[in-house]
RNA sequence: GGGUGAUUAGCUCAGUUGGUUAGAGCGCAUCCCUGAUAAGGAUGAGGUCGGUGGUUCGACUCCACUAUCACCCA
């Protein structure tokens, strides 16, 4: 016996108590220990921080994750499931500073570092719990109580060495990073708070002359909207295929873009003296500006950058490396001088006398003025644009080159781009789109922040000597440098790290530790090494686990957890970190539109579990679009996967258990052999094993969409085919092998379905696999679904022949039905027989063994296989008015009367048909008509109903009506039952009163058999009075009937 | 401003190397079936395949431009 089926079953309850289930019998560890030595599937957790509430978006990628997990895992292979956690970085410290209620790296410091850091530490876990319920709740498998956690000691200790590993390699170095300035806070800004501080502001633009070199009378002319940068010029940019010109201007001749002329010049008079291109004029010298600065390399001339446009300007652009993200980049391609007589406030130094102390943006008026009087300054003018302002502060935020470490990235990107071409990205294009046009544009890595809560940057500076550099990859290693380690262990943080100094090798004087931390986009990308404590630990281990076969995050990961993980392997390694990486879209919400919190557009996901449950949440994720497509996410797709799918096949699932128990099947008690299987089983099985091999196929290539569909595409050919066509096998008295044939079959298609299904519903799919597995030749119950293997095609099984036949069958009776909904004639009453028309024979000994489904799904008696329709149509005639219309004139609207209420036109005309002549008489007046006066036309016979491949007999002989009838009553006595709420087996007694018609039918012993079968009935008499109130009345044909059921004993 | 992706029925999506009449599901309408029954099935309506231009005997498919949306980066 199975357990009983509940109708419309809460699958949210169901998955809890499947939960239960898995807890109480540690299925997870057991999943994960059953295949321990087996052939690895590595995956890596790409850490999420748990200092957030997850949303939707988490729920896609762990369900994504855990879809590749489970089914690698029933394929056999060892998969370990370890979970890690981010913990590090900025959006950690500004939560706390949120919730200390401070602002700003002086605050913090005035806090107190330690105790900064302990909140910071404390936060990192705030919403582990709510990351945990949700991750159990989804179903998940990861080991969350063994994971990596990127600010334990030993996770640092890895970090370290692999820095120490870059520091060895000279690929370590300072440089200086622009980053968006602050000069009130005095502290670099984020590009998030920077985004929320524009404005839209007037500032001066100058054009500004710098003579060339040698020639006193030519000048290129610059434009800049900062001319308090000009101080720091160390070059001009030209953009190397576009056109310059010199033109004679007044008494000189200036140079600039040629598209810039008339905005540049309007109205006044000029004239083209020269033509070149920018690639022309690379290596020009120039006349610095000014000189307060002595460059320490070769500046002032002209250089090529394909950043420059001719949108605005002049097409030159004037370039100051300390001032300038893209000024910065081109400072270090062409090896510029580096000039910055400015200090952190945004304020001249005093190497720049006039105006020493004061702020940059003050001091343009005085600048421009000054520029004005030594003939420097060609035009001066308002310019208006968004400028940044600090979101505390409100000051104008400037951009300044800070100091800053940096991983030199540039020097392996070749290693980098190998990496990448080797990686199954999928979708492809990421390969050569995002990640390779991000890879080809790469620039160094900066790696330190000048923030607290973070991996320390592991090295100490000799005081003596800056060039005297220590990098320690361990705590052993700086306690062995150490001049000040203290007893016991030590916190790798800030700010106990930074209070060790140690002994300088090189000379012996004291050294202290730089005090920056790292990008904690570093922590994440050092995982693969970092969660087994490597090299200090466990090399097997990460020997054996590297690297990974898949991983999966979201697309904006590409630029950062890929990346890192990417730049560090092919950095350590020179191999990629992982074979085959799913880039996910993002979840939007119902509208289209990005999830936020702010704006509360999406579903409450407790709201989501508890009313569809998690395979509902997980399957519209799978099923609905690719995942590396951005997903809408509305509760409508949920209720469509909830009826669609998990009804239809808990419905088949239902259907099944009843039956069986009511027969009291057993699997292994009732299997049968195969022939005792009749035509549809060895269809199901065939298009089950088809699927089973089409969904394996698909979840190789990580392609979780289509075997989804694959999977609701075989439910529905099982519910809508097989179950549909089966039903009378299921409940037919006899207890034969026919009928366990049936059993044996669709038990067996459910059971494989739900390990099909395990790696997506794991709850649906051990529930339905818990009642029905059992051991039997075949197949092995296992305590849980997840603890089977996945099923493999059993090619023996597969018929592809017996596929297209019933495939063509069901065309068949799409076709008939069609034809029978047109003229309006039920399926209830039986037709004499069925036309096909084949087009090719070799269909016709396929279908053979399928005829009976035909008949039986159109309700018809016989099939006949036909090469033409033409005898089933009827040729009429109809006149040529091309030809008749100057013969007969107005007579032809006669004419054409007399054809068209011609009935029988092969009869009434056959000379025409025979040789082509036709004398009649209409309306009094003789014609006569020869070939090609009239034109034949086929049209269906009144007899047959005709239509492409499959036509009908519509002929009733009075046994047709009978049967028709008889079929009616059955279905009126059926709607009785139901309406009376009998059991399923009751037993009835019928007692009716009818009109002459219907007695006919009562009377006819084969069809009162026929209706005391279907319905269940004992005894079937004409007992019924008149005037009985309880009876019901109806219609058949118009005869009326009375019928009153009662319950037999 | 640059890059990447998307745009096909009211909605969510398919559409293989270019090849007859562009397909599903949901929704809608009509009908059917009814011992899976608060299910199920069929039929139908609904499309200038975002737009423009090009290549081709032939374009949803290839190319160019363009519009809108999203993401990433400046």
């Amino acid at each position: 016996m199975f357990d009983k089926v509940e109708k419309n079953p809460d699958f949210a309850k169901l998955e809890l108590k499947v939960l239960e289930k898995w807890e109480q019998n540690d299925i997870m560890k057991r999943s994960m220990e059953q295949h321990r030595g087996a052939d690895k599937f590595t995956f890596y957790e790409g850490p999420p921080t748990a200092n957030g509430m997850p949303h939707p978006g988490h729920v896609l990628t762990r369900v994504m994750k855990d879809v590749f997990l489970r089914y690698r895992s029933m394929r056999g292979f060892d998969v370990l499931r370890k979970a890690g956690w981010d913990t590090h970085g900025l959006p950690v410290e500004i939560a706390v500073e949120k919730e200390l209620g401070i602002d700003g790296k002086a605050d913090i410091e005035k806090f107190g570092v330690a105790e900064f850091i302990a909140k910071c530490r404390e936060s990192v876990f705030k919403y582990e719990k709510e990351w945990r319920k949700m991750t159990e709740r989804v179903g998940f498998w990861v080991d969350l109580d063994d994971p990596y956690v990127t600010c334990q000691n030993n996770y640092i200790e890895s970090v370290w060495w692999i820095l120490k590993r870059y520091w060895d390699e000279g690929l370590l170095y300072k440089g200086h990073k622009v980053v968006p300035q602050c000069p009130s806070c005095e502290t670099a800004q984020s590009s998030h708070e920077i985004a929320q501080g524009y404005r839209e502001v007037e500032d001066p633009s100058v054009f500004v002359r710098m003579r060339v070199k040698g020639s006193p009378d030519t000048s290129f002319l610059v434009w800049t909207t900062t001319p308090w940068t000009l101080i720091s010029n160390v070059a001009i940019a030209l953009g190397a295929g576009l056109d310059y010109a010199k033109v004679k201007y007044k008494d000189e001749y200036l140079i600039l873009a040629e598209g810039r002329l008339p905005a540049v010049f309007g109205e006044e008079n000029y004239e083209v003296a020269e033509r070149y291109k920018g690639a022309d004029l690379e290596g020009t010298e120039y006349e610095p500006l000014y000189t307060f600065c002595a460059p320490e390399k070769k500046a002032h001339y002209a250089i090529l950058g394909d950043f420059v446009t001719i949108e605005d300007g002049t097409g030159i652009v004037h370039i100051a490396p300390a001032f300038g993200e893209d000024d910065y980049q081109v400072g270090i391609k062409f090896d510029l001088p580096f000039l910055q007589p400015v200090d952190t406030k945004g304020r001249f130094t005093s190497e720049v006398t006039p105006w020493a102390g004061l702020f940059v943006k003050d001091a343009d008026a005085g600048i421009i003025e000054e520029l004005r009087e030594r003939g420097i300054l060609y035009r001066s003018e308002g310019y208006v644009h968004t400028y940044p302002f600090c979101w505390r502060c409100h000051s104008p935020i400037v951009y300044y080159a800070r100091h800053s470490w940096f991983i030199r990235t540039t020097a392996y990107k070749d290693t980098m781009l190998e990496v990448n071409d080797s990686i199954n990205w999928i979708p492809e294009h990421i390969r050569k789109g995002r990640m390779g046009d991000f890879l080809e544009n790469n620039i160094d890595w900066a790696v330190s922040r000048d923030r607290y809560w973070g991996t320390p940057l592991n090295l100490w500076i000799c005081e003596a000597d800056e060039s005297h550099v220590l990098s320690v990859d361990s705590a052993a290693d700086l306690k062995a440098h150490a001049l000040d380690y203290p007893d016991g262990e030590l916190d790798l943080h800030r700010p106990y790290v930074d209070a060790i100094h140690c002994k300088c090798p090189q000379c012996g004087a004291r050294m202290s530790r730089t005090p920056e931390v790292i990008d904690c986009w570093l922590d994440s990308g050092a995982m693969p090494v970092a969660q087994w404590h490597y090299p200090h630990e466990n090399k097997d281990v990460f020997d054996s686990l590297f690297p990974a076969d898949f991983i999966t995050e979201a697309i904006d990961q590409t630029r950062g957890w890929f990346y890192s993980l990417m730049a560090i392997s092919s950095f350590l390694f020179k191999k990629s970190p992982f074979k085959s990486c799913l880039v996910l879209g993002h979840v939007l919400a119902e509208d289209g539109s990005k999830m936020s919190k702010h704006l509360g557009n999406y579903l409450d996901m407790d709201v989501v579990f508890d009313r569809f449950g998690a395979d509902a949440f997980r399957w519209v994720f799978y099923r609905d679009n690719n995942p590396w497509l951005p997903t809408r996410f509305s509760e409508r797709a949920l209720e469509e996967a909830h009826k669609n799918f998990f009804l239809t096949l808990w419905n088949i699932y239902s259907f099944f258990v009843i039956y069986a128990n009511i027969d009291e099947f057993e699997p292994a008690e009732h299997e049968v052999g195969a022939d005792a299987l009749d035509a549809s089983d060895r269809w199901a099985l065939s298009r089950l094993n088809s699927a089973v091999a089409l969904i394996k196929e698909n979840m190789d290539a990580f392609q979780v969409t289509p075997a989804a569909r694959a999977i609701e595409a075989l439910v529905d050919d099982i519910s809508n085919w097989y179950v549909r066509r089966c039903r009378p096998r299921f409940w037919k008295s006899e207890k034969d092998d026919d009928k366990w044939a049936a059993y044996s079959t669709l038990r067996e298609i459910l059971v494989t379905i739900s390990k099909l299904l395990a790696p997506f519903a794991p709850f649906t799919a051990e529930v339905i696999y818990s009642n029905l597995a059992r051991d039997t030749k075949r197949d092995k119950a296992e305590d849980s679904v997840h603890l089977a293997a996945f099923p493999e095609p059993d090619s023996s099984l597969i018929n592809a022949g017996l596929e297209e036949a019933m495939e063509f069958v069901r065309d068949l009776c799409n076709e008939g039905r069609s034809l029978r909904n047109k003229k309006q004639v039920k399926v209830r009453q039986p037709l004499q027989r069925i036309f096909i028309r084949l087009k090719e024979g070799k269909l016709r000994d396929g279908i053979a063994p399928l005829k009976d489904m035909l008949t039986d799904e159109l309700n018809i008696r016989d099939i006949a296989f036909i090469d033409s329709f033409d005898d089933l149509m009827c040729v009429s005639l109809k006149p040529n008015y091309k030809k008749l219309g100057p013969k007969y004139g107005k007579d032809l609207k006669a004419i054409e009367e007399y054809f068209k209420t011609l009935e029988d036109h092969a009869g009434a005309c056959p000379s025409y048909f025979n040789d082509g002549r036709l004398d009649v008489e209409i309306g009094g007046s003789k014609f006569e008509f020869v070939e090609g006066d009239l034109e034949q036309v086929k049209t269906p016979s009144p007899d047959y109903l005709v239509g492409e491949t499959v036509a009908l007999d519509m002929r009733l002989t009075p046994e047709l009506i009978r049967a028709g009838r008889a079929r009616e009553l059955v279905h009126k006595i059926q709607n009785l039952r139901k309406e009376m709420d009998l059991d399923y087996a009751a037993r009835i007694n019928i007692a009716y009163s009818c009109g002459p018609d219907l007695n006919e039918i009562f009377g006819d012993p084969a069809l009162a058999e026929y209706i005391m079968k279907e319905t269940l009935a004992v005894s079937l008499d004409c007992l019924l009075q008149d005037a009985d109130a309880d009876a019901a009345r109806f219609d058949i044909d118009g005869v009326a009937c009375g019928v009153k059921l009662s319950v037999s004993n």
